[in-house]
DNA sequence: GCCGTTTTCGGCCCGACTGTTTTCAGTCG
């Protein structure tokens, strides 16, 4: 059974391969944009395949098309064997050491005989690379520094946004308290809220460079210079992440920020979009097309999109993915933003894993601006987590209840469970006993590694009980860490719409689910989703923003999610089923 | 290899930085 994202990175792997032979660049490119098209793709490439709909992915055409369905029937690809037969995977490798790229791998290999990376760390410590045509001491030390940089972040290639976005934060601040500085901003996956972030790129304003550089090169935090120039520098931090500092002019700060914000392929189609009107868009700015060579400055992002007939297209929607056509038709979504949440549904106390009582949680949502909030603790079977039994839950009944007075109508405090789908499909709790209370979520939290059909039923299962209300966390992904579930999410997600059961995006950084491109397919077909921080101690109620990215990413506006709206619609939707139970 | 309102061929990402170079090639994003 080979995933999407495994053959993304099959895909990756031979344009590798195809850039170390030397081959058509933009060959290359094809199949890198071919592996990012699938990666994000939400759907199972084997239901696209077996409707014959493969091609018309974006950056799939018949070749590629052909070579997923090789993957998809046999498990192997033909191509790949005979590629791997003439370029050592050791190559490979080494093409991922940073300064190394195409031509040096293949130098290495073809002139040195160096296969692995072991041979080239060897080499590099005898010396006997400097005799290459272009290699110096400082080349030598250069890939002895990246040789042990890919090994350290060979166990953890990523950091998860909730890593990356504070200390890109904190980072900016240092910068901004310097002299001279008039700007600056996080860009580049971070500001489009990606849940994984390969580097951290920042854009400052100031009138002299050379002394914001220096400060940045020489941070407590740096491990290491990769590079330190007048307009741009580069350092990697002591843990592993790298940051990239631009300094840029005040009238040329829209079309950088731009470019530095990304994604790659939505400044490909900006790009497009600008020949098409006589322009060329760099970085720097629109240069007319005409001969002239005289340039257009945007000093913000609106005037770069105005200057191709659109509108603002908000940072975490550029992904290539209908942004631009749906700007040019007025039809982007009014996105969900943090200030409309006005609720959190599913959080811990200390009655099972969480670290403070209900009081404390109902402030420290308060704190937050939540107008409503629900204690969701877990149930029997999370008996790691002290998962509530019957009688335990009937108590805590009466302190919500207690708490939910104490607190004047000034935040309303709701009964809840965060309800086992045990591994036999069952749920934890009866139905008699989840009629009392006033919410349901509903939770895989064992056995996610069985088999797709069965695991399917089981969550298939949760959602047809008229008394769950949300499922929790729905693939049970724990980014970087644990693949998500092999649930077939169509099935899921048609079910959800069809007993009005919501799907959660956990806020919680390390969980992210339903991530992006999967809950806009749930929304799209008229699934509510919720956005919950699962919080266990009152400060990881803060990570509320995490999801609330995640969902301006799944163009989400705040009608679609549950937890926007006031508390009388949210009460009159606890009672969808009250009909047809009757 | 993909793509297409200049459509089946000919484009497709280009500029900053670095090291080793003596005028430039390779890497990176």
């Amino acid at each position: 059974m080979i995933t999407n994202r495994q053959i993304a990175d099959l895909f990756d792997t031979i344009a590798d391969m195809l850039e170390i032979k030397g081959e058509n660049i933009h060959r290359v490119l094809a199949y890198r944009r071919a592996a990012e098209s699938i990666r994000d793709f939400p759907r199972d490439l084997r239901v696209v395949a077996a409707e014959g709909g493969l091609a018309e992915l974006p950056s799939i055409g018949k070749v590629i098309a052909e070579k997923i369905e090789e993957l998809l029937e046999t498990g192997k690809l033909d191509f790949y064997e005979r590629l791997s037969a003439e370029v050592p995977p050791g190559v490979v490798e080494i093409l991922h050491v940073g300064g190394v790229g195409p031509k040096k791998a293949k130098m290495f290999w073809q002139d040195a005989g160096i296969t692995t990376l072991d041979q080239l760390e060897t080499a590099a410590r005898s010396g006997s690379l400097r005799t290459l045509p272009g290699m110096g001491a400082k080349s030598e030390a250069a890939i002895l520094a990246g040789i042990e940089s890919l090994r350290a972040r060979a166990a953890n290639p990523r950091q998860r946004l909730g890593v990356a976005l504070p200390a890109a934060e904190s980072i900016l601040a240092l910068l901004l308290a310097l002299p001279g500085m008039t700007d600056g901003t996080i860009a580049g996956s971070i500001r489009r809220g990606r849940p994984t972030i390969g580097d951290v790129d920042l854009l400052v304003m100031a009138a002299d460079s050379a002394p914001v550089m220096d400060a940045f090169v020489h941070m407590d935090s740096v491990g290491r210079i990769l590079g330190h120039g007048p307009s741009k520098s580069s350092v990697e931090l002591v843990n592993g992440l790298q940051v990239d500092l631009r300094v840029l002019p005040a009238e040329r700060w829209g079309t950088a920020l731009c470019y530095f914000t990304g994604s790659k392929d939505h400044n490909v189609s900006l790009r497009q979009r600008a020949l098409d009107r006589g322009l060329s868009l760099s970085e720097h700015a629109f240069t007319l097309q005409d001969g002239s060579g005289n340039e257009i400055l945007c000093a913000s992002e609106d005037e770069v999109y105005q200057h191709l007939g659109l509108p603002f297209i908000p940072p975490e929607l550029r992904e290539d993915m209908g942004e631009i056509e749906a700007a040019e038709a007025g039809r982007l979504p009014e996105l969900i933003k943090l200030d409309d949440i006005r609720a959190d549904l599913h959080m811990h106390t200390t009655w099972s894993d969480g670290t403070a009582s209900i009081r404390e949680m109902a402030l420290a949502a308060k704190t937050r601006g939540r107008r409503y909030i629900v204690i969701t603790d877990h149930s029997p079977s999370s008996a790691i987590a002290n998962g509530l039994s019957i009688e335990r839950l009937l108590a805590q009944h009466d302190e919500v209840r207690q708490v939910d007075a104490e607190m004047n109508g000034e935040i309303r405090v709701l009964h809840g469970t965060e309800m086992d789908i045990r591994a036999d499909g069952t749920l934890d709790f009866p139905d008699e006993v989840l009629e009392r209370l006033d919410f349901v979520v509903a939770s895989l939290h064992a056995s996610l590694r069985q088999p797709r059909e069965q695991i399917t039923v089981r969550l298939l299962n949760a959602i047809r009980n008229p008394h769950v209300d949300v499922i929790g966390h729905p693939r049970g992904q724990l980014i970087l860490e644990r693949d998500p579930a092999d649930l077939d999410m169509d099935a899921v997600i048609a079910a959800a719409a069809e007993h009005q059961t919501a799907l959660e995006i956990n806020a919680n950084p390390a969980r992210l689910d339903l991530e992006a491109p999967l809950a806009r397919l749930a929304a799209g077909r008229g699934v509510l989703i919720t956005i919950d921080t699962d919080a266990h101690a009152e400060y990881e109620m803060d990570n509320m923003r995490y999801g609330v990215l995640t969902a301006r990413r799944a163009w989400l506006t705040a009608s679609q999610v549950l937890n926007t709206w006031p508390f009388e619609q949210f009460e009159r939707w606890l009672h969808r089923h009250d009909a047809e139970r009757r």
